[in-house]
DNA sequence: GAATTAAAGATAGCAAGCTAATTAATAGGT
DNA sequence: ACCTATTAATTAGCTTGCTATCTTTAATTC
């Protein structure tokens, strides 16, 4: 009944042993200037998003619980490089913005960065790409509908009582 | 000069992503179990990988480093479904075994678990999966090739003083 | 307008990954 | 045979992820 192919368990498997490897070759790379991938990720999103992103906005760009994305911002703050504000009008929310001291080395970090990918997806085609981003993009449809449908039935079940 | 398309960049963001999630709802499924995902997949690799597997062999297999599967073997020791047994011919290796407890409990995880694969991958064509493991294979080969390269630069750099 | 509900951030505590360094035992070289 | 290298497992300590819970503030509702 299930066409559970031997295949996709091994797409499981090699799913998490290629971000695993990949995550922990970019923090080598990042080391030596004092960086590693997750901080790294807040910050150029925080450098992308524009002014005025609250905290809520970058977790949801970054795909991170909110709790998570705390501790990275504590770090960042603690260094120096991103600064949390007030929001004007909601004091319950917090803007962030890069410092100054954030500029330069934002440059830097692309550059380790792009230079990493470029070795582990350079010879890759830019078709293989383009279908391995469907299927992620499928994958997270199909979590999405499956986490409503739980949403769904919770709500159901605390209502009838 | 470098071909580092922005679609490169979206499919590193998206890995992850999708990485984050999967594991999380799996997870979820398998907390009622007393389970989790990383533990399953040490049971998992035990009962597949015959008896007398050694720890190392273990981490090998699964992609993670030894310290790292050290906790999970404690952890499912101390549950009593994983025996360490001292290596034959080897007083340093220990060997692996799965308790008869755990026996009924792996059959019942490994349907939850092929269920939630199934309804994550279930719409996906087989000649995608299959290029997202071919991918997935070369970023793999290239990780390795830049560690090895990295490794010959090492001892160089150690032996010329 | 007061009371409830929802939302933003932070805190606490756990899991799972990593590296570096320890311990104990084996293998190898002279 | 002994001294050194390497190897298997562990311990210690850090990072990054999660959930559950708390505090403060805003929004809704009656």
């Amino acid at each position: 009944m299930f066409a559970d192919s031997p295949e996709k368990e091994r797409f499981a498997a090699e799913l998490g042993r290629v971000y695993r490897s990949w995550r922990t070759l970019v923090d080598t790379q990042l080391r030596p200037l004092g960086m590693t991938q997750a901080r790294w990720m807040a910050l150029l999103y925080i450098a992308r998003g524009g002014s005025g992103m609250l905290q809520k906005d970058l977790a949801e760009r970054m795909g991170i619980e909110g709790p998570t994305l705390v501790k990275l911002l504590d770090a960042l703050e603690a260094a120096g490089l991103v600064a949390r504000t007030e929001a004007e009008g909601d004091r319950r929310g917090k803007t962030l913005a890069l410092t100054p001291a954030a500029a330069p080395i934002v440059g830097e970090i692309e550059r380790v960065v792009a230079g990493s990918r470029q070795r582990l997806l350079g010879d890759v085609s830019d078709a293989d790409i383009a279908s391995c981003i469907r299927v992620f993009e499928t994958i997270r449809d199909n979590i999405a509908a499956y986490d409503h449908a739980r949403e769904r039935a919770g709500r159901d079940a605390a209502g009838e009582d």
